[in-house]
RNA sequence: GCCGAGGUGGUGAAACUGGUAUACACGAAGGACUUAAAAUCCUUUGGAGUUAAACCUCCGUGCGGGUUCGAGUCCCGCCCUCGGCACCA
């Protein structure tokens, strides 16, 4: 017998699986069509940690099961190969992106294929290549001609050294993460997609897919549709105009009930009101100076609802409550955000804890409106009966609302409606990788589409990457680029610099891989037709609320104006936990933890790899890595490969021990690859081998399990197949069927309780009556013992699972 | 802080709709083989106690309460860890 070898064998059968082109997905083939995807990756310059394959390798098991089982599997695979890191490297370097891309890539692919996952590299899609990105730009023109796309005034987070944009992650404790310089709040135009438009049917249409619950209700809760009322108060200055010539302050409330409890206003600093009203505020020098101040900080510290409240009165102004025409304070406070509802609340401290801290800090007025609590010490958010409302006293909290709302339509003072925590999506970046806009700013036609004829609008080399001094995105030096003929009215105008962001280019690379090299239409309808929606999208939690939602957005536009044929583009979404270092961290570089496939591929084998990233833990849950964990695989292979090698033919078949846990692993296995419970599989394949390891085995069982185990240890499978004489790969072998009969226990062990505490266990066949069941139980030897001098009071059964006899 | 998920032996974990808590694996200890070591194989392995022996008893699934014949699983209140919070992807 030879040895099993991994780094021998494992090249031979990749090479032979791409020569026989098993992986290729058939475009309109008769058989069930099954799109699987995994969420392709960002060729990061260092290349797959462990973490990366673990959904791969989960995927690749599915697809190649569901091969066996005559799907026409479709496993494409590409790259999201724009974005920030690759150009702040680009920066320090001075290489281009696209020299750095290219090589991160090759080093990705390479892994890849050294894991032998079963992709169908023909599909092979880049965001980066003209023709991925020519496709990019024309859904933006698309949403641009639709009203989807607007400009508008955006804060960014400004380094003051750099002089650029930065993203959140790269703003540590206000000071920029690569110069350490200041950083505060800036505005700036932006290209914004609204989204917003379709946040009822991305919530609505939830109900029509099969997310795991908690990605459902992750995105219905980042959506965030509440309803409530918007109730316009007039601002009283000092210029003492008529009532109905007083500015009107807008705000939204989830709780118009307690209207009459509204003792002041708080607005955000940002909002329009301070400009308005600048001359007729008497501290104004204050309330700019607090302004300038939270600018300073991020909307996670002025939202926090533990930090110390903190907020100026607007001195000179006041607002009225429309219901009791009561003049009340108006603040300016950075708990209030200018982008969430009208960027102004009614303050009701009785009834909102929030309210409720602020009121205490500046002593202002703390007026009861729904009883049941105790407002002397905290806000009451409950429900009870309206008082001090007039016309609303003696209702509870639903009826008065609805009352509220009438009175409030009737008398023109606001109306019910519903907000949402979604915001618009921003869509533009002051930055050289990206895609570039297709718009054209012309000082007399406004923004003008680039026509579709003259898509890609090329990413041009420039010398530097950094971002221009007033924050223009590179390319805005590039002046022979820039400069164009307005192609509306022919007179000089520039190109948008703005590129978009990463997510552009992952909200529909599903559908190219349909038709990877179309250069008519991003992909032809007759293949999406057959391909959507995707069966299963696999990616991990942290894409729940921006990628995941994003794409479906565009989705959801691209089925509007019939470019695809389903309104919705994965029918399944699951989801994979990280791995994390040894030390139970994250895993980065500079925390020094990083663990590389290639070490453990070129130790232990790509099918140790695999199957150890299966049995590590649940799939769904982070999970450490453990290097002597991967030995305990490694032992499991090497028996795999020992009794293979020595099968023992004069072994009996039927219906013996061995057989029937075959028929049960069998069953549990083509149960659990399709729950994605990929641990104990492999431990019930594991279970299943120390059996054979005990009784012996013949080549037929084995071929069996050598079926089941193949897509996971597919190389070994394969190998061990053909050694076995077959001239054919395992892959084209049919999974094996399961007889329902043999995968049964004939007899159970029934465990037998004292009041809830299990005293013994009852040998139960299943044609036994519960009146048989209940007698043999009490005739037990130790049961007899626990029964003495006590009075039995009821005996339950739940038939092959337990007896409990309550005494 | 807000939204979501999780907490079970020395470690990774298993336990299907409330029904035998700790499967499978790692580690550790002891043994076999060997001149020896590695590899491999066998045995033991939640804690405490009683015992000639455990096939006996008690305690045990983050903490405190509750529901139930029965709770890791359900309910209420806490603590801790992880993911997301819109320009990392």
């Amino acid at each position: 017998m030879n040895e099993y070898n991994p780094s021998e064998i494992e090249p031979k059968w990749q090479k032979y699986w791409e020569e026989q082109e098993l992986n290729k997905a058939e475009d309109f083939s008769k058989k069930p069509k099954f799109y699987c995807l995994i969420e392709f990756p960002y060729p990061s310059g260092e290349g797959l940690h462990v973490g990366h394959p673990r959904p791969y390798t989960a995927l690749d098991i599915l697809a190649r099961k569901r091969r066996m089982q005559g799907f026409n599997v479709m496993y494409p695979i590409g790259w999201d190969a724009f974005g920030l890191p690759t150009e702040n490297y680009a920066i320090k370097t001075g290489k281009h992106p696209k020299i750095i891309t290219e090589k991160n890539i090759a080093t990705i692919k390479r892994q890849m294929k050294m894991i032998g996952l079963s992709f169908d590299w023909s599909r092979e899609i880049n965001t980066t290549d003209p023709k991925y990105y020519k496709w990019t730009q024309w859904i933006f023109l698309q949403l641009f001609h639709k009203n989807l796309a607007y400009k508008a005034k955006m804060d960014v987070n400004w380094c003051t050294k750099c002089n650029v944009g930065l993203a959140n992650e790269e703003v540590v404790q206000n000071l920029c993460e690569r110069c350490g310089g200041e950083v505060y709040r800036r505005e700036r135009e932006q290209w914004m997609l609204k989204i917003t438009d379709y946040a009822d049917r991305l919530l609505a249409d939830l109900g029509t897919v099969d997310y795991l619950e908690k990605i459902k209700k992750q995105q219905s809760d980042w959506i965030g549709k509440s309803y409530g009322a918007q109730v316009v108060f007039k601002v009283k200055s000092k210029t003492m105009l008529p009532k109905e010539h007083m500015y009107d302050l807008p705000v939204y409330t989830t709780r118009p009930d307690t209207l009459f409890g509204c003792t002041y206003m708080v607005v955000a600093p940002e909002h329009e009101l301070i400009e308005k009203f600048k001359d007729q505020i008497d501290n104004i020098n204050d309330v700019l100076d607090y302004r300038d101040q939270a600018k300073h900080k991020t909307e996670l510290e002025r939202t926090n609802l533990e930090k110390a409240k903190t907020g100026i009165e607007l001195h000179g102004l006041k607002a009225i409550n429309p219901v009791n025409d009561e003049e009340i304070p108006i603040f300016s406070a950075d708990y209030v955000l200018a982008t969430y509802g009208t960027g102004a609340v009614m303050a009701v401290p009785a009834h909102d804890q929030r309210d409720y801290e602020f009121a205490k800090k500046f002593d202002l007025l703390v007026k009861e409106v729904v009883a049941g609590g105790n407002i002397k010490k905290e806000s009451w958010i409950g429900d009870g009966t309206l008082v001090n409302s007039e016309f609303l006293n003696g209702l509870n909290v639903q009826p008065a609302t609805d009352k509220i709302i009438e009175w409030l339509e009737n008398k023109g003072f606001g109306f019910q409606t519903v907000n949402y925590h979604l915001r618009d999506w921003i869509f533009s970046r002051q930055r050289y990788w990206g895609e570039p806009i297709p718009i054209i700013i012309c000082p007399r036609c406004g923004y003008v589409p680039v026509e579709e004829k003259n898509l890609p609008v090329l990413l041009p080399e420039v010398e530097n990457y950094q971002t221009t001094e007033n924050g223009d995105s590179p390319l805005a030096l590039i002046e022979d680029w820039v400069n164009v003929e307005c192609p509306k009215c022919g007179e000089e105008a520039k190109r948008e610099t703005d590129t978009m962001p990463q997510w552009a280019g992952s909200s529909w690379y599903f559908l190219r891989y349909c038709d990877p090299k179309n250069d008519k239409i991003l992909a032809d309808k007759k293949k999406l037709k057959y391909w959507t929606p995707v069966d299963w999208y696999n990616g991990g939690m942290e894409h729940t609320t921006l990628h995941l939602l994003y794409s479906r957005f565009w989705h959801k536009f691209l089925y509007d104006i019939g470019v695809v044929p389903t309104a919705e583009p994965y029918a399944k979404r699951t989801s994979h936990g990280l791995i994390l270092g040894e030390d139970g961290e994250k895993m980065s570089k500079s925390r020094g933890n990083v663990v590389n496939p290639d070490d453990v591929v070129k130790e232990y084998g790509a099918d140790t790899f695999r199957v150890y990233e299966m049995f590590m833990g649940p799939f769904d849950q982070p999970t450490p890595w453990s290097t002597q964990g991967v030995v305990g695989i490694k032992r499991f292979m090497d028996k795999v490969w020992a009794i293979g090698n020595k099968l023992d033919n004069k072994k009996r078949t039927n219906n013996d021990e061995e057989i029937r846990l075959l028929h049960k692993t069998i069953k549990q296995l083509a149960e659990q690859i399709e729950t994605l419970d990929l641990n104990t599989c492999v431990s019930a394949l594991m279970i299943l081998i120390n059996k054979f390891q005990d009784k012996g085995c013949n080549q037929e069982i084995f071929e069996q399990f050598l079926k089941i185990l193949s897509p996971f240890a597919p190389h070994l499978g394969e190998e061990l197949w053909q050694k076995l004489g077959h001239k054919k790969s395992i892959f084209l072998e049919k999974w094996p069927e399961y007889d329902p009969e043999l995968a049964k226990d004939a007899v159970k062990e029934v465990p037998v309780q004292i009041n809830g505490k299990m005293r013994c266990k009852i040998l139960v066949t299943e044609d036994m009556s519960e009146e048989e069941i209940k007698n043999l139980a009490l005739a037990d030897e130790h049961v007899k013992k626990w029964l003495e001098g006590k009075e039995v009071k009821k005996i339950i059964y739940v038939p092959g699972k337990i007896l409990n006899i309550v005494i």
